[in-house]
DNA sequence: AGTTTGACTGGAG
DNA sequence: CCTCCAGCCAAAC
């Protein structure tokens, strides 16, 4: 039996995208969140990396704060150096090992509503 | 129609 | 802490 939901209908890739970027336009100056909190919070548990997909290749991204959004380790995105730019000029603290302070940082969110 | 590719994750060594 | 690997799944080849 398998435990995620059948394959996206195109009309559920839509919502699922829409869902995506309101989430992100969400989170607090200064925290951080990740794919896979934003992808159950959809309601689509294991497409993590769809919300990664949808935020490096849907036009209009850029201009909601998708730099706040980092991997489960705290780990920013590959290619994307300016991220941790722009996460500093925000306080956000990254470790020695150049991740994150999840920790301190880390925003979760909690039961989302108008979405 | 089969294979490869990631802005992912969890576990093993 | 790091690397490697299996599982993941829509998209791109």
């Amino acid at each position: 039996m398998r435990d995620y939901p059948d394959k996206m209908t195109p009309e559920q890739a839509r919502m699922f995208r829409d869902d995506v970027l309101n989430i992100v336009s969400q989170i607090p100056r200064g925290r951080v969140t990740t794919y896979g909190h934003i992808a159950a919070l959809t309601g689509w548990p294991s497409h993590a990396r769809m919300v990664g997909r949808t935020l490096r290749y849907t036009p209009g991204a850029d201009q909601l704060p998708c730099h706040r959004v980092v991997n489960i380790v705290g780990r920013t995105a590959p290619g994307w150096g300016r991220q941790r730019i722009l996460l500093e000029e925000e306080g956000v603290t990254f470790k020695p090992n150049g991740r994150v302070d999840m920790q301190r940082h880390l925003w979760e969110p909690e039961l989302l509503l108008d979405l």
